[in-house]
DNA sequence: GCGACAG
DNA sequence: ATCTTGTCGC
């Protein structure tokens, strides 16, 4: 068996070359693997913040112990704005500098836990997929709000969930991680199976709606931010 | 054609 | 995403 090598970032110059890269790479997303079992090894949260009229983004990346959820290392990368913000384009605006971030680390990330979506995307390729076919890292999507896509209110308990669908198609879930709170998203992105993704997801957010690993890397990139622009 | 649209 | 601290309410 041949490991290939990850294919490397690229910026395209239109949206159309945008979807064309994305078609091209959705090709490489692995989806027969189950991941890594919850609460073992380390989870790296990936978060980024942006100052539009200064051009800077910032990416984080906070890497936790699965069991006990301590930080364990963390990273920041300030970069300069490559591409807009184009619904379904989001990881072009994104990647580079999380890439930098993710190299930046002293440990191996284990399983990446991003803002936004992976399977969950109009051409099934989003931000969380994109990212591990550029890394070869497992990754997963979490979102705040179900994008274009539709579900039913999952169960009032923490742990209920519902599928999150396009048409017939089950593209993720709807996952309550709180009683009496809106349900987060979530979706597979690369080497990770839905029913692990959610196990983590659910383990990671003890006690807030989103996982603690993305709380702690928009804590960081936000204050970065604040600190790279004053 | 119009509106909706992860962050 | 971002403007933005404490505050109202379940």
């Amino acid at each position: 068996m041949t490991m290939q090598p990850p294919p490397a970032h690229e910026t395209p110059a239109d949206e159309a070359e945008g979807r064309a890269i994305q078609d091209r790479l959705r090709g490489l997303v692995v989806l027969d693997e189950p991941g890594p079992a919850p609460g073992t090894g380390l989870v790296t949260g990936v978060d980024v913040a942006y100052d539009d009229e200064k051009d800077v983004v910032v990416a984080a990346a906070v890497v936790l112990d699965a069991e006990t959820l301590e930080t364990v290392d963390e990273a920041t990368a300030v970069g300069t704005i490559t591409f807009p913000y184009v619904p379904g384009l989001l990881a072009f605006r994104e990647i580079p500098t999380v890439l930098e971030a993710l190299e930046s680390l002293t440990v191996d990330p284990g399983l990446v836990i991003c803002d936004g979506y992976g399977l969950a995307h109009p051409r099934r390729f989003g931000l969380a997929s994109h990212l591990g076919v550029l890394t070869g890292l497992p990754v997963i999507g979490v979102g705040k709000n179900p994008f274009t896509f539709s579900y039913e209110a999952p169960g009032p308990r923490r742990g209920d969930f519902s599928p999150l669908l396009d048409g017939d198609e089950v593209v993720g879930r709807a996952l309550r991680t709180q009683e009496n709170t809106n349900p987060i998203f979530v979706s597979v992105g690369h080497r990770i199976g839905l029913d692990n993704a959610c196990a983590h997801t659910l383990r990671l957010a003890r006690r807030f709606r989103q996982p603690e690993s993305t709380r702690r890397a928009d804590a960081l990139c936000r204050q970065t931010l604040r600190e790279a622009t004053a």
